[in-house]
RNA sequence: GGAGAAAUGGCAGAGUGGUCGAAUGCGACGGUCUUGAAAACCGUUGUCCGCCUACCGGCGGACCGGGGGUUCGAAUCCCUCUUUCUCCGCCA
């Protein structure tokens, strides 16, 4: 979430760039400064009493010891009524606080001011696009109709055991998926990035702070018997490694990455989009995630997207890097880059990846901070994170793209992980 | 699942109702000394919130695993949750 330094500093300037994400910040904000005001007004007041308190407690404690005992006993009940007056401030001050947090967490990130304005996906900016577009023949197949013939992809099945959206990979079809994500990480510690292994399932305070709650509670699976989701990212047991975490500035930037299945409700997507592999419930996804000096952080990103990119290129998929309009981008993020690929029998341009700097946002909500060398005082580190990549997309292009009358090809690159130089 | 013990600053570890934000040791940082280093000595060494301040900083409040309670006063007493350790049981 913002900051109320941010807020309290320049309201006029938040109004305006969250309107670039089509946002009205104006009564919010109206409100917050209000609660604000209202807050540290009761805790002046309330640390004073206080401050008097423990003052007289003291004197009290003297007066026991010098065995004035009738003296400490009138003090005594001198202080109940301050007790009181306390404890009504302090009731009113935590009232104040959580109509406060209350406000701030429906305020999305401030966007980067690089952002172009937009309503949604068609406002999206091309900065580049690479590869070359297979030609395939007239009867190209789609993945799901690849997956079938070649018995890669069990749709039928994933949805007998679990439902649709939960496709079951068998034969070559899993071994390609296993493949994949080995070479994902490979690329990804080999470009110098931590292998974890996270827990699948979080809390509640972790879905907070990475924004997931109460923003997108809807789109999450949650347990019934215990209060825990089932992670739609990485990015969330991954970055909350470092909730409530100081770093020194030595450490910085701090870099991991993660293979996990990803659980994604997606409440309200239907239709032809979402026919194979285009939009599935549950995924596989290998995700980097770095914390970084605000300094840094943007150049940090654009060294993210550079990994990612190498990691198409060497798949050899056609692909293009758009840049979020203020409609599109997310909640969180202040500047996003998708990667789409290009799935040739659908002709579609699929999204494979979503690579972000959330500056302080998250980490506002992590207590995630540095100390700088030779300051005694703390700042909001940067977090980023980016998909590196999400399989399921990757696995249609390739099977779309590759294909021909021998079967379907597989990149030079994945063939050490995959064992196999073609599908047949 | 049962029984018991514990959780304190970066780490180790004292403190069992009142000058305790917390002894002491280690580590780290600054200084003295030294050609340099080590040793020795001196000093500093948490976070968050509020108020004051041009800045250095000052003052007040909160925090001793989390939450709640008792009390004029809680690291210390009570309740509760979590975690860790030991023993027993079960188990891939």
């Amino acid at each position: 979430m913002l900051t109320l330094k941010q807020i309290r500093e320049n309201p006029e300037e938040v109004v305006e760039r969250l309107r670039i994400k089509n946002f009205d910040a104006a009564g919010t904000l109206a409100s917050i400064l209000k609660l604000d005001e209202e807050r540290r007004q009761l805790q002046t007041s309330a640390d004073q009493k206080q401050a008097e308190l423990n003052k007289r407690s003291k004197e009290i404690g003297a007066l026991f010891r010098e065995k004035k005992v009738d003296e400490a006993n009138r003090a005594r009940e001198e202080m109940s009524r301050l007790k009181e007056e306390i404890k009504g401030l302090h009731a009113r001050l935590h009232e104040a606080e959580q109509e406060l947090e209350a406000l701030l967490v429906t305020l999305p990130n401030l966007p980067h001011p690089s952002v172009p304005p937009g309503k949604g996906e068609e406002d999206n900016v091309e900065v580049r696009r690479g590869g070359s577009l297979p030609e395939l023949e007239e009867d190209a197949l789609p993945h799901w109709e690849l997956g079938k013939k070649y018995g890669l992809i069990d749709f039928e099945t994933g949805n007998k055991l679990t439902g649709a959206g939960f496709p079951l990979f068998t034969g070559l079809g899993a071994r390609l998926v296993r493949a994949l994500i080995s070479f994902f990480l490979d690329e990804a510690v080999a470009a110098g990035y931590r292998e974890v292994l996270p827990p699948l399932m979080v809390n509640e305070d972790s879905a907070f702070a990475t924004g997931q709650l109460p923003d997108k509670e809807g789109q999450m699976y949650k347990l019934e018997a215990d209060p825990f989701y089932l992670i739609p990212t990485a990015e969330v047991p991954v970055t909350n490694i470092y909730r409530n975490v100081i770093l020194d500035e030595e450490q910085l930037p701090v870099r991991n990455t993660a293979y996990t299945p990803c659980f994604r409700r997606e409440a309200g997507s239907y239709g032809k989009d979402v026919r194979g592999l285009n939009r599935v419930h549950q995924f596989d996804k290998v995700e980097i995630v770095e914390i970084d000096h605000p300094d840094r952080s943007y150049q940090t990103l654009e060294r993210m997207v550079a990994h990612v990119e190498n990691l198409v290129k060497k798949l050899e998929l056609p692909y293009r890097i758009v840049q979020l309009c203020g409609g599109d981008l997310s909640f969180t993020s202040a500047l996003t880059y998708d990667f789409e690929v290009f799935a040739a029998a659908q002709r579609k341009w699929l999204e494979v990846s979503s690579v972000s700097n959330f500056e302080s946002f998250q980490a506002n909500r992590l207590k995630l901070r540095f100390r700088e060398k030779g300051s005694k005082h703390t700042r909001l580190a940067h977090t980023l994170n980016g998909s590196a990549l999400a399989l399921p997309r990757i696995i249609a292009a390739l099977l779309e793209n590759n294909q021909s009358s021998e079967g379907i090809r597989i990149p030079p690159a994945l063939v050490p992980y995959t064992g196999f130089e073609m599908i047949r």
